[in-house]
DNA sequence: ACAACTACTTGCAATATGCAAGTAGTGGAA
DNA sequence: TTCCACTACTTGCATATTGCAAGTAGTTGT
């Protein structure tokens, strides 16, 4: 996860994934995007994770550059910067969905509250498609700017 | 990744499934224990991707301690080892059904064969609950010995 | 004009990784 | 029974990545 390039991969889809997700931090700033709508770097970097300002400001570049979100500078107040999901950050979230069922599942430390269990549970859908116009909202108001 | 314990992380599901998975190598083994039907430590060296004999140890050896895979020697032939995944293991197929399709769309140099692909559109489900049933199965053989 | 704010960079020490080589315990053939 | 190959690792060291602390640059409000 450098600027640098690593040893060429299998063509595989999991490979290709692993070389744009396979960190510990990259997931949890499209978490933020995703669920919390986060959408600065001081956000970001508050988010309560630990995350120091060089990776965090490398881990944002390098999601624009691969297309998960993207960046835009607002012209009424140029000292904010906006970063929005793209489509193909959108299109994360039923992985994304399955990882935290995995991971509420096994992780008896760490579950997300019972309420959002059950939402899950008995409509995971319906609340994934409702998400996802709302991002979709945030990536166009970003894109009107 | 490494034997030291990392700064503490939040408790959300995320951050915990990145405490195992969040690396460029995990999900590798992980998929080749799942699609490939690999049991054995020489099998994932030659797996195509390059990994090192230390990291692949390393790594095998945090599948087995966070319970994803279950390894057993066979009493029958002593110098191999089985590498198996467990019923945690198994569950995480979902996600990596997700990521396979997410990886297939967006990078157009790495996808899977089509009649792969058609048939996972066609029926997914299916598709998971038998492949889930012959994981399963090869659980139980590891567990037998 | 200045202080605070936001988004970064930079330098360096601490960690983790990749590579090459070596070890230990089988098992099978001679 | 001996020896060679095989399998699953370890070890040592150079290189790459990360974390931490500090600093910089452009912007805005006062």
């Amino acid at each position: 996860m450098s600027d640098k390039v690593h040893p060429p991969r299998s063509p595989c889809p999991i490979a290709a994934v692993l070389d744009v997700l396979g960190d510990r931090w990259t997931l949890l700033i499209i978490r933020d995007m995703m669920f919390r709508g986060f959408r600065e770097y001081g956000e970001f970097l508050d988010a309560g994770e630990g995350i120091s300002t060089n990776i965090l400001a490398e881990r944002l570049k390098r999601l624009v550059e691969t297309g998960i979100a993207v960046r835009r500078e607002n012209p009424a107040d140029r000292k904010r910067v906006i970063y929005t999901l793209s489509e193909k950050g959108i299109d994360l979230m039923p992985a994304i969905f399955d990882m935290v069922e995995w991971g509420n599942k096994y992780f008896g430390h760490c579950q997300i509250p019972e309420e959002y269990e059950r939402a899950i549970q008995k409509d995971k859908a319906g609340l994934m498609m409702s998400l996802r116009q709302k991002l979709q909202t945030m990536l166009n108001e970003a894109e009107e700017i």
